[in-house]
DNA sequence: TGATAGCTTTCCAATATGGAAAGTGGAGAT
DNA sequence: ATCTCCACTTTCCATATTGGAAAGCTATCA
């Protein structure tokens, strides 16, 4: 039997899925364009970020710009190195995925 | 802002992405087998499968073996595609990844 | 027919997720 | 200095998901 692929609950659930993916792709994102990208109300991605920030995954960056507040939102690298390895399990299912065709 | 990978529920959600991942690695898998190897009861296997098999991805195969009854699980030719494509998607994030380094 | 194996279904508890709305803190206006 | 507004943050509550235990169902074997 095969080994079982074993996830990192803090980065498969699929909003914060959708975060990580957002955030790996920049070195940084603004609150606001994090919360329009992935469709959710200002609370759940508030609650979404904290979980985030408490595994050490995501750092935020608090500053002023044209006179308003704005949180920038980035991987730690501790964050990235934990969605690439989550990434790779599941490109390690791919694998499988070929191997039995 | 790049596109946000969209996930299908009855894949993404861990148990049955393990369970998906096991049985797209063999013709067919055996009930008792899968069981043990994701670490669950009979119950929640059997409610994961019948998810499955609802959303058309799994076909169950009951048959009489060695004096006992016995299902075996394959992933129909739909759970297949479908299967190759969440994981295509998250392939993708992948790219992203490597994109932002 | 009765016993047993192998799921399936029915409870029920715990956790996760989502939105609304109230709360908090900093920046700029007065 | 303090008032107001904006940008989150936290609280409250409803709903959905997930998990196990135990009862239920069905086919096979004694």
């Amino acid at each position: 039997m095969i080994a079982v692929p074993q996830f990192d609950a803090a980065i498969h659930a699929p909003g914060r899925l959708q975060i990580c993916a957002l955030l790996s792709a920049s070195d940084q994102v603004e609150f606001a364009t994090l919360r329009e990208a992935i469709g959710v109300s200002d609370s759940v991605l508030s609650k979404h970020l904290k979980l985030l920030e408490e595994a050490g995954y995501v750092r935020p960056r608090k500053a002023t710009s044209e006179g308003r507040q704005r949180t920038w939102l980035s991987l730690t690298t501790e964050g990235r190195r934990a969605f690439a390895a989550h990434v790779a399990e599941l490109t390690r299912l791919a694998g499988l995925t070929r191997a039995a065709e």
